[in-house]
DNA sequence: GCTTAAAATCGTAGCGCTACGAATGAACGC
DNA sequence: GCGTTCATTCGTAGCGCTACGATTTTAAGC
């Protein structure tokens, strides 16, 4: 029955529902924003006529007539890694339930990339943006100093941001998992990344690292990865980096993936972890716990980002966020297990 | 100067561009949509005023204006999974290539949420429409009929789809890894997957797998984990597992995280694979390469799906697609490597 | 019952853009 | 020089909805 009513992509308009509901097209409207100011009677009526026609509100139409729009647009560098494709998760949901809808862009690592996005985003209006990191051209910045819109910038801390910010130190990070490893005994290290000259993050969590390790009198190594981390490539290099490096004692990774692969080429090598060498990740992604010998990591609050995101931005678009909150560094803590 | 001339998100209109540039708001919407049929002398001041007053379109009035749109909506059941979001990663770089806007949606699995999701999709009039298998509620079916965007059904193959399908056999890759144990003399098997309520690929692959054993005159048990794949809990349902069926003899996983997490509790246990345990993942997954031993997994193919996906979409939106080009199946492959 | 305020409903005027036919200009042939 | 044709440019009428002030209905008070 209500199967071949429209033809084509024709869909059924606001004016019909109101027509067959008996009302204007106005009480309609005011219905679905603000069903409690239509009586009951009528409120009765015209759902029937909605679920009838199978009406779905044009969202464009009404975001054009309201100028507001209910898009929050994300940029990532990547959603083929589960740090943030986590966070998109949990922000997804938290957004959701606020009845916004999120337009994911995915910059790639690519600055020219993210201005391109940017614009393509901001010209759907959206009511937020959010944005990885602090690394933007000077024409985005240009583009956003142009616009107010909220903007959050998330998974980094310490620079002064566009707006919001949530994350943490990645300097930190390598920091910790220094210490930790200088503790144990050892100096000679070396720090394996993938992705190394695109991702501003990992060269700051390596920073951190080498410059403790320094401080401290030992030195450090850095093997870069080309590309996207594959195993094979981390299992060849790290070959190639205890031949060329036999002192090394212990191996930093700029994430799990990584130092899972560095792992495997130590168990094939009958090299013993800790003992022989120690090793360290970033993410403490799942498999962690349970790799032999489970992996010691630093905890990314992967989660909380998107959940505090999304806390600060509603509140940022209700208009009640203090200047004061607009900054949150939700802090990374080192998980030790066996493997240094 | 750019700078301060909008109070608030007043944005610049078309309009402003045209009175700067000295032609009509028409032109201005002409050059932006077929540049070349606008006079060279005129583009060129049409594009100063542009750049001038940092003008970027408003995609809403456009898609309301022109009562279409370059959204694609494309709906998977999680995004923290590398394999919906390679394919994700891949759709999204072909449909953005031919100016395409991807509004991502997340159903967790869930009929109800992946119903609320098409509605709100539709909502925005998208180009077309991207969901993950066959099964949707009769209510999503319902509306989907009523609606004559192009759909394509990806990552399964074999019922006939609402209008496009992109995917491979779930129940042919846990035929071919069953297939390929049997071939290594093994006949006491088990299976262990996550989420097996809800993925209803995962159970076809079980379901395969298992079909094949039993017609060869094996057995399967069946492990279920509870909720995702967590690595923690993979070990120990191992162990009980093996505890209460010594005779198990083959592993096959519902895919490589489980994989790995069965392979770290085998080295824990010392078990040696594959010739206490023969062990078989699904994904092909980077790292399963460089396990001690490498993994033998089903490679399916998450970019192809990706990128066939948008090439039927972009055919299916130029009216070029013929009926029997409608439907693909990519195939998979089994990896065979050292595990089994 | 009548007044008055409050609640519910409605009508109108856009939101910023595109589609399309009308109007103008340029180029050419004879 | 003048029509004819083709390439540009422009004006107008919406797209489907929301905002908001105007209007009607209902309820309350005396």
């Amino acid at each position: 029955m209500a199967k071949r009513r429209r033809r084509g992509s024709q869909r059924v308009t606001m004016g019909e529902v109101a027509r067959l509901a008996d009302v204007s097209p106005s009480t309609v409207s005011l219905y679905l924003r603000r069903p409690d100011e239509v009586s009951p009677g009528r409120a009765e009526k015209i759902q029937a006529a909605i679920d009838r026609l199978g009406y779905l509100p044009n969202t464009m139409a009404g975001g054009l007539a309201s100028s507001r729009s209910n898009v929050i647009g994300v940029l990532v560098p990547t959603i083929t890694n589960s740090f943030f494709s986590e966070t998109l998760e949990t922000l997804e949901r938290h957004l959701r339930s606020a009845g916004y809808q999120l337009l994911i862009g995915n910059t790639e690592f690519d600055d020219s990339r993210e201005e391109e996005l940017i614009r393509s985003i901001l010209s759907w209006n959206p009511a937020g943006l959010v944005l990885t990191g602090f690394l933007h051209t000077r024409k985005s910045l240009s583009v956003l100093a142009n616009n107010d819109t909220p903007i959050v910038e998330m998974w980094d801390y310490g620079q002064p941001g566009l707006d919001m910010v949530v994350g943490f130190s990645h300097y930190t990070c390598g920091r910790l998992v220094a210490e930790h490893m200088l503790r144990q005994g050892r100096r000679r290290m070396a720090f394996v990344s993938t992705n190394f000259e695109r991702d501003v993050r990992a060269r700051d969590r390596y920073h951190g690292f080498r410059e403790t390790v320094e401080a401290a009198g030992g030195t450090v190594e850095l093997r870069e990865l080309s590309g996207r981390s594959h195993a094979e490539e981390t299992g060849r290099l790290t070959h190639a980096l205890m031949q060329d490096h036999p002192e090394i004692e212990a191996i930093a990774c700029s994430n799990d993936m990584v130092a899972l692969g560095v792992l495997c080429e130590c168990q094939r090598q009958k090299w013993d972890i800790p003992d022989r060498i120690a090793l360290a990740g970033f993410g403490n992604l799942d498999f962690t716990t349970s790799t032999v010998p489970p992996l010691t990591t630093i905890e990314p609050p992967r989660r909380e980002i998107g959940q505090h995101t999304a806390r600060l931005l509603l509140a940022s678009l209700a208009g009640e966020l203090p200047e004061a909150e607009k900054r949150l560094d939700l802090g990374v803590r080192l998980v030790e297990r066996e493997s240094v």
